[in-house]
Order: structure tokens, then C-alpha cells, then sequence
DNA sequence: AACATACTTGACTATTTTAGTCAAGTATCG
DNA sequence: CGATACTTGACTAAAATAGTCAAGTATGTT
């Protein structure tokens, strides 16, 4: 799973852009002294987000960035996948120049395993959303057992 | 999280052990070559295997390495705890030096987050035996509903 | 006892990824 | 027109990963 400075980055910033959700942009420079981003970080990862589509940029002075969406329509899923490409990237294969050298291919007890954590991370970002993260009091992280339903056994 | 070349091949190393379970030992330079993994990885990852108590070694010419335990006994998560150190890294404050510079420090709705995330990532692994990995029929890689009553709210 | 087998230890290196920087733009507002 | 601020893509330093190497020590067999 890719959980880098990005991840983290991106994160606290489109928080900080859903506080002032409705009001003027804000440019990436604030962002950048109120979150302690480097400025030129802050560019390029809100411009992954923008191309992801999850905010919008106005040019000009007075300009900045915005989210394009309410909070409550921006899942933690889809700003991990705006900024990291992949979440949880496969397992198997990835070693051994691709090709898998499992014994019991096709019927192997492992590779489920790594599938389905996938699944599970998967379904836990995308049950959170920015107005979760919004909150001010712990505790209000996402609620799993809604999320399980969804989890092929 | 940190899921790397030598969780994937630890755990088909300990897998293999499993399959030989109470016969005899399996030399490094066998497992090297029927897992595909460089020998000298092998030493590696099966003396990290073997400080955490999971397996056992045997000197001497017709030695090797064996499970020190039934496989039903072994999880996942002793596995990577043993190879890796520690499975999910603490995301707040493991940039900007250390600090955490949220804003609403202590009743952050972003921290919560990745430290259940962590809490589910932990609990499936420690949910899967050795056991259900050596069963080789996909489909039985841990009954999440089970390991979900553990995980704090 | 000699010897081959096989684990043990710890340092070392190449490669890849991450984190962050830089420069040269383009668009918009006032 | 000029200041503000986003846009693009390449570039670099630092860290982590993946794997190697060499010099051991212990054990079973002959
Ligand atoms: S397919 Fe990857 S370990 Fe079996
Ligand atoms: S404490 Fe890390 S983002 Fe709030």
C-alpha cells in the first residue's frame, strides 16, 4: 500500500480546503505556510487532485484553488487514488520478474489473501468522506461494519 | 504499510515449511530453489523467522529449517511482524520532523483514521493462519466479520 | 579427526522509490 | 500592462529496498 508524504500531504490540504467550502479559493501558498507543505509540493499535488477532478483552480489574482464538490461527496478513496495512482498495488507477480512462481497457481491459499486485504482497504477509504474528516472530535472514522457488507468472502 | 519482497517471499518460504510439517527439515538451498528466491535472501529471512520463535534450525549436514509450532498455530501477522518489524507505520507526525502541525491537534478527524486502519490491517492479518494459507482452494482467507467485534470504535 | 553440509552474522552495494526542487511557461484579474 | 497565481515537465538528493558477500560456527557422516 502506498502511504507517502503525498497521501498524508494531500489529505490535511483538501481538509483545509473543505473549511472553507462556498468561500473564495484559496491560493496554494496559503495552503502551503497554514499546513507547512512546501509551496511547490502543494502545486503539484493539487494539481492531481484538480486533474482527478475532486477541486477547481481559478486562475488570476485572487485566484486559487476550491473544492468542486460538497464534502460529503469526496471520499478519502478517491483523493488517495487522485494523488498515489494505485492504493494497494498486487502482490503477487510483483517480484520475479512478473511471472508468478507459486506452486498451486490458480488454486493458491495466498494470493486470496493479499486480494482481499485489498478489498478491505479499498472499501474502508471509500467510506470516508471529507466531511468525516472534517470533524473535529475522534471517533467518527468510518463505520466498518456498513462497509463489510460489500466485501466479497 | 510496508509490504515488500520479503513479505511476499517470507511467507512463501513458511508456507513451504508448512507443507513438510513434522517430516524433516528443509535445507535454505531447497527452499531457494523450489520458491525461486535468492539463497542468500533465504538465510536472511529465515533467521528473522527464526529469532521470532517461528520456526527452528537444525546444524549440520541433513539440516535446515522447520515450523517450530503447528501450522493452525502460526498467523500471518507473527510472519510479517517478523520480517518487517512492524506492519503499518504511524502516518501523523512521521513528516515535517516529527511535529504534528494539525491544526486541531487532539480532536484531529484525519488521525483517527489511519490509526483504525491499522488496528483492521493488523487484526485481519493475525486472523489468517498458516494453516488457511497452505489450504489450497481460494476463498478461505479469513472470516473478517469475526475480527471486526476486536477493532475499538 | 577430517570433511562436507548447512546455519550464522553483519556489513556492504546497486537499484528503485520517495520527497522535494526548479525553471520556464500560461491564464486571469484589476 | 503588470502582478498574481496556476501549469507543465524535467530534474536531483536522500532514503528505502532488494539482494550480495565474506568470514565465520556448529553438526552429522565417514
Ligand atoms: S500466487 Fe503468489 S504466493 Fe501463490
Ligand atoms: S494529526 Fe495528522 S492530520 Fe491531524
Amino acid at each position: 500500500m502506498k502511504i507517502t508524504s503525498s497521501t498524508e500531504y494531500a489529505t490535511r490540504l483538501i481538509v483545509n480546503l473543505g473549511r472553507t467550502f462556498g468561500a473564495a479559493a484559496v491560493s496554494t501558498e496559503k495552503l502551503s505556510e497554514s499546513e507547512n507543505v512546501p509551496a511547490d509540493y502543494v502545486n503539484q499535488l493539487l494539481l492531481r487532485l484538480k486533474r482527478a477532478g475532486l477541486v477547481q483552480s481559478h486562475r488570476g489574482s485572487g485566484g486559487g484553488y476550491s473544492l468542486s464538490r460538497s464534502p460529503e461527496k469526496i471520499t478519502l478513496g478517491e483523493v488517495l487514488r487522485a494523488v498515489e495512482g494505485t492504493i494497494f498495488e498486487d502482490v503477487c507477480g510483483k517480484y520475479n520478474d512478473g511471472r508468478k512462481d507459486c506452486h498451486h497457481q490458480g488454486h493458491c491459499g495466498i494470493s486470496p489473501v493479499w486480494q482481499k486485504l485489498a478489498a478491505l482497504i479499498e472499501q474502508y477509504f471509500d467510506s470516508i468522506t471529507l466531511a468525516h474528516l472534517m470533524e473535529e472530535k475522534a471517533g467518527s472514522c468510518g463505520k466498518v461494519e456498513a462497509m463489510l457488507g460489500r466485501i466479497p468472502q
